[in-house]
DNA sequence: CTGAAAGCGCTTACAG
DNA sequence: CTGAAAGCGCTTACAG
């Protein structure tokens, strides 16, 4: 039986080969100065030995865990799948794992959850804040994704922008009377959307901030958009894909044809949004590129943070580098045109796929 | 300046008390015997100085990183939240932080996940398999959750119950002809639920296979549900709530009342079933339970693996203790019914809260 | 280029 | 009941 039923450790490997384990480790990390036989016979055997590094051994020693928080206001919250991946994609390209924190929408328990992963020895936090909550001083690496709105930001989309460019879009659709829907008006997010909206003509449009369905299983009341249509509006800018469409099965239930007599919109393009019939114009954020910076930013405060490993990280004391907000721009997803616009025929529902769009 | 800067160690305490660190490490676990008074003073004394443990020594030293992994078939999923929050509860409850892996719809991925977990040095990993998969041995304990179909598996819901509890509901709303949607023929859950509703009444319903939505910006063929409704089905029975949406919209779009002229009923409670108009009937899991039945399995594993502190977890020699499948029941949610069942008047909405439900 | 040694912070037999 | 000591597996000055 040659297959080892143990993880080997450095020193198996170089009492394997006679050398110390400092040339291993040397070798193996490449940092030290190995003469290049040695280091291949030593990662070779490594490697055949089914060397795993002790991960523990090395943050104890390192002081440096590589591995970071991610605390989340919700994580019922749909685009949330889309953040933890994009989070851990462009922490994993920089070699560290994410722990994920629910904050459950409470900002008390944003702060527990905080101190929790502060326990669990993470080098550094990214935290999508609860609406409304400010992040303080934690004694750690931070980086914040938010609405550009948010004080202390780091990154975040350009939610003003994208208002504008679904809004601009329905303008030149034709639209003259157009609701915008929001249903939190607390959320800077929401507001610097429905803010960007409102830039682009505020003589057509008007803001209506619907109840908030928190709960599942509370249907909450109509929005009586069958009513607002009678008023003569034509498009429903939303929010949200969720507030989108509750938006068109109430239009589509009380009778009115979408998108030939209105248009409807979203925000976020979730999945949802391309399922339903007619699937949503809606505006999307560059998740992958938010979640870039923000790991950069992080990782840079986390390199500059003044621990040394012999001195590892203290606390109440480390700040970031005061970083210039980064705003990254929204990209419009256009999949409902109306007859006005579109070619007459079919059923007037244009799908724009992804190389179609514009900004 | 009282308070300390840096992150204190047990020697600090115990330095500062004059005392052992042995005896301040005994004294926080509680293991030792310590005497009542001395324990007392170096609890004060750590709480005082903001004494948190260092994990990664601790785990150094007792080989067990208290970080469990949890592996997901598609973070994309809008079920994943659900799992993923209540994977966290069930692992935090017992002491367990959580790592979170995307296999992105693809095996190999799966297989690359458990690995760079293992790497990370987790104790263990819970597998939500991805259709068709076989967890193989990974020489780490493991717990599988996926349909009862699924060999291997610990735990899952009963996603063929589930099927029935909707279906004798329909039927006892009076629909005679009720059509079941799935999307993905290959998927034990989706065959379970299937076979679950078709087990009520087999000569009332026949199974439609939709084409599956996979990316999005790719609207997909319509289901042509008219055609089915003029044929005379009454029911569109669906074995998720994305299907049902799907459903809905169309159904609604072509003019069909729901819930006057057709019902639709999804899986899986989500918000978005609770969000449209009408609101969806539909199934749910216990999510709570099914995690904590996992997690329990996968801490006796752990607990039972071979390692010991002096002699660390051993590479493809553990197993599990063959525990019985369990089968978590589901719920079912009723959130519509047809003009027959409910009072005239209104819209023919009726809505139960969640203290309403019957399985 | 290579190695001996110290030390990260904890836990755990073991001795007193 | 309390303490001295070893050791988990690594990395990093430092010496040779």
């Amino acid at each position: 039986m040659t297959a080892p039923r143990i993880r080997p450790n450095l020193t198996q490997i170089a009492a394997r080969l006679n050398v110390s384990v400092a040339t291993v480790s040397n070798a193996l990390s490449g940092k030290g100065r190995v003469s290049p036989e040695v280091a291949e016979r030593i990662k070779a055997t490594a490697s055949e030995m089914g060397y795993v590094p002790a991960r523990a051994a090395r943050a104890l020693r390192t002081g440096r865990s590589h591995v970071i928080g991610l605390v989340l206001p919700d994580i019922s919250n749909p685009l949330f799948p889309q953040i933890a991946r994009a989070i851990e994609q462009a922490a994993a390209n920089v070699g560290y794992a994410v722990l994920i924190a629910d904050a459950r929408d409470d900002v008390s328990m944003q702060t527990e959850a905080i101190e929790r992963l502060l326990e669990r020895g993470v080098d550094g936090i990214v935290v999508v804040p609860r609406r409304g909550s400010r992040i303080a001083e934690i004694g750690s690496p931070v980086a914040v994704i938010d609405s550009p709105s948010t004080p202390g930001n780091t990154v975040s989309a350009d939610h003003w922008q994208g208002g504008r460019l679904v809004m601009s879009h329905l303008l030149s659709l034709g639209h003259r009377k157009v609701l915008i829907l929001g249903n939190d008006p607390t959320s800077n997010v929401q507001n610097d959307r429905v803010g960007g909206m409102r830039s682009c003509h505020p003589h057509v449009v008007e803001v209506m901030w619907a109840e908030r369905i928190e709960r599942q299983g509370e249907p909450g009341q109509p929005l009586r958009l069958a009513e607002k249509f009678a008023q003569g509006f034509t498009a429903f800018a939303t929010v949200s894909d969720l507030l989108a469409i509750r938006a068109l099965t109430e239009l589509l239930g009380a009778g009115i044809g979408v998108p030939e007599q209105a248009s409807v919109s979203g925000f976020d393009d979730l999945l949802w949004s391309s399922v339903v019939r007619p699937a949503l114009t809606t505006v999307r954020m560059d998740l992958p590129l938010i979640a870039e910076r923000a790991i950069t930013a992080l990782t840079d405060a986390i390199e500059h943070s003044l621990a040394t490993p012999e001195r590892p990280l203290s606390f109440g004391s480390v700040k970031l580098a005061a970083p210039a907000l980064e705003r990254v721009p929204m990209t419009l997803v256009v999949r409902q045109t109306t007859a006005r616009a579109s070619d007459a025929g079919t059923a007037n529902i244009k799908t724009v796929q992804h190389g179609g769009r514009y900004q």
